[in-house]
RNA sequence: GGGGGUGUAGCUCAGUUGGUUAGAGCGAUCGCCUGUCACGCGAUAGGUCGCGGGUUCGAGUCCCGUCACUCCCGCCA
């Protein structure tokens, strides 16, 4: 027999009655009556209320122990009276009768009460996210976490994948993020890099033949942290596999995230295929690549009306002649709308550093009119042509913001989403996904306006080889590919190009020549000139899969021991200072500010 | 790197236009209480109002600076 129980806090039941019982677990919480004492003793599994009467002589011993002291108590299981059952917890019709104790871990003045919903601040909760973490809602966030993860290996493992493990330490690579570097001792002034991703040992997985791949990855990224971003480190489910073509990438995945979501949330899905958009039709539609599509608003470009003679809106007018842009959102029966509803949104825009929202609401007298403070500036054909392009129809109300491509876009993506919310058109029982295809395999960069691969250099551009257009590339498509759900962007993932000599032309375009390639990516373009198979995947981020089943809006409530948001960990002190000798061991020396 | 929010007791928060001795709930300590399940009742302790400077007869409150946490932008192929 165990020496500490002889069953968990979430087990005994009616038919115990009698039974002598040994427990083990934390002291939630105690009610004192002065005579008589309840104890709930909680472990990972549930509460059970235990009892003691004054006569016993170690009710004084007991009265005075601090909540959140780990105690072993041995008694036995009596039957509760009818008027004491407590529906609301699984051991409610019993309660242990304690006939002995035994404290098996002390527990100092709480530096943040444990049983309680009260929210507090992070700070303390990562100082002690051991405390933090016996709470409810995180401890069963990581519960979650854990059978997501199992489920997913078990799923994959059926769907033929098999696991593999790649390598922590590896070599900095240039494209994307920042890497976590670590200085080799044995190769003095030489530096590992974590992995950003297993992107190219995935690949080399596949040249080596072993068809189907996966693996809970942990990826490694020194970028700056957001609610739904890690500073330092997340994991993604990586996926890769050969002879394949996207939508087989697509099935696979598809059918997964079904079985997933479906097993761990009530929640129902928008759409049972996910739709498929492109990321053109993306960025007009909805002003992003990672579309809410619970929302049913879209956008809609009227660069077009401000040409005409009939509009007088002279300062959107003048602006689209020298290249802006205009993009509108309609919000449905909003003629009753107060004043304000229109000017919040106006006041928001211009906070967000826009030039603000304008807007007018359609109304009809006996011609069709528009009401709002530049309403008088478009005519009736004008404002038909308005409800043509939109589907806008009398009653509905129009927000249009006119500037640079790139900031219309910006501020109507979020316009999107502040007005649904407003107007509460957003289903929050359920799960839209989509996929955004067609991504362009090259981007001018903002800064110094050269080409650059708008996402990873390893995709296939699309087409025959031959026929590609390596003259006009920002023209050229790759099968590159994100999934996204209720606007959180879950992954991105491509066919790879196998083939180096065309890796070579794709490279050149961006401005690395041969040899810069050869240096970068020796290894991977080395292995794809042995044989390389076909091959794709995809790494949708695991941590995010959960902040979506949880329900949560931070990654941090689905993370066991996260960081905070200058990626220190206030619980074990990381990063810390090192000894002057590691320093001298690692040929490191530290710049004094 | 930039912008917003927050910072008052161990924890969560209140604190009016600048005005006497900075409050509440939970927790802690002590006492009372035999059926609670957020038990109840009474008492006590607990404060560098993040820190530094300034304005003022007087600052938790106003101003400047700074630090910490957080959200966002940049960044994240």
């Amino acid at each position: 027999m165990n020496k500490y129980r002889t069953h968990n806090c979430s087990e005994l039941r009616v038919k115990n009655a009698g039974e002598n019982v040994i427990l083990s677990g934390w002291v939630n919480k105690k009610r004192d009556h002065g005579n008589l004492l309840f104890v709930d003793l909680r472990d990972n599994y549930g509460t059970t209320q235990c009892i003691v009467q004054k006569n016993q002589p170690f009710f004084e011993e007991l009265e005075k122990i601090q909540l959140e002291t780990v105690v072993k108590i041995i008694g036995f299981v009596s039957k509760r009276s009818a008027d004491t059952i407590n529906k609301e917890i699984n051991t409610g019709e019993i309660e242990i009768q304690i006939e002995n104790f035994e404290l098996l871990g002390s527990c100092k003045e709480l530096p943040l009460p444990v049983f309680t919903d009260q929210e507090y601040s992070e700070e303390i909760r990562l100082k002690y996210r051991f405390l933090d973490l016996r709470r409810k809602k995180i401890h069963s966030n990581i519960l979650l976490r854990s059978k997501v993860i199992s489920f997913i290996r078990e799923e994959m493992t059926k769907l033929g994948f098999m696991e593999f493990q790649t390598p922590i330490l590896t070599s900095s690579s240039p494209e994307g993020a920042r890497d976590f570097l670590v200085p080799s001792r044995l190769n003095p002034g030489k530096f590992y890099a974590l992995p950003q991703a297993p992107q190219q040992f995935k690949q080399l997985i596949m040249v080596s033949g072993f068809d189907k791949y996966f693996q809970i990855a942990p990826c490694f990224r020194d970028e700056d942290a957001r609610a739904d971003r890690s500073p330092g480190e997340f994991y993604q489910l990586d996926i890769e596999m050969s002879f394949v073509e996207q939508e087989d990438v697509f099935n696979v995945v598809e059918e997964l995230l079904k079985r997933v979501f479906n097993k761990f949330s009530n929640k129902k899905f928008l759409f049972n295929k996910f739709p498929r958009i492109t990321f053109e039709e993306a960025m007009l539609k909805y002003a992003t690549d990672k579309p809410d599509l619970r929302n049913p608003l879209q956008i809609y470009d009227l660069t077009n009306i401000f040409l005409r003679e009939d509009v007088s809106f002279e300062i959107f007018k003048k602006l689209v002649k020298s290249g802006s842009i205009v993009r509108a959102l309609v919000a449905k029966n909003t003629k009753d709308k107060p004043r304000s509803f229109f000017d919040n949104f106006d006041k928001w825009a211009k906070s967000e550093g826009g030039s603000g929202l304008a807007y007018f609401t359609i109304e009809q007298v006996e011609k069709i009119s528009a009401k709002g403070p530049v309403g008088k500036l478009f005519s009736t054909e004008s404002i038909q042509e308005i409800m043509k392009i939109t589907g806008a129809k009398v009653g509905d109300s129009i927000f249009f913001a006119c500037n640079n491509e790139n900031d219309v876009l910006q501020l109507m993506s979020v316009a999107r989403d502040k007005i649904a919310k407003e107007l509460d058109l957003i289903d929050k029982n359920s799960f839209a996904f989509c996929w955004i295809v067609d991504y362009p395999m090259y981007e001018l960069d903002n800064t110094t306006k050269k080409l650059k691969f708008s996402h990873n250099p390893f995709s296939m551009p699309q087409g025959n080889e031959k026929d590609i257009d390596f003259k006009n590339p920002l023209n050229m498509k790759a099968y590159q590919y994100d999934i996204v759900c209720n606007g959180i962007e879950l992954s991105s993932g491509a066919i790879r190009n196998h083939k180096p000599d065309l890796m070579y032309k794709l490279f050149e375009i961006a401005g690395y020549d041969k040899k810069d390639v050869d240096k970068k990516f020796g290894g991977m373009i080395n292995a794809l000139s042995f044989g390389a198979p076909p091959h794709g995947g995809i790494a949708p981020g695991i941590d995010r899969i959960i902040m979506l089943l949880a329900d949560e809006k931070n990654i941090r409530e689905v993370t066991m021991f996260p960081m905070n948001q200058n990626a220190q960990d206030l619980m074990m002190d990381a990063p810390s200072e090192i000894t002057i000798e590691q320093l001298k061991e690692l040929n490191l020396q530290i710049k004094k500010k």
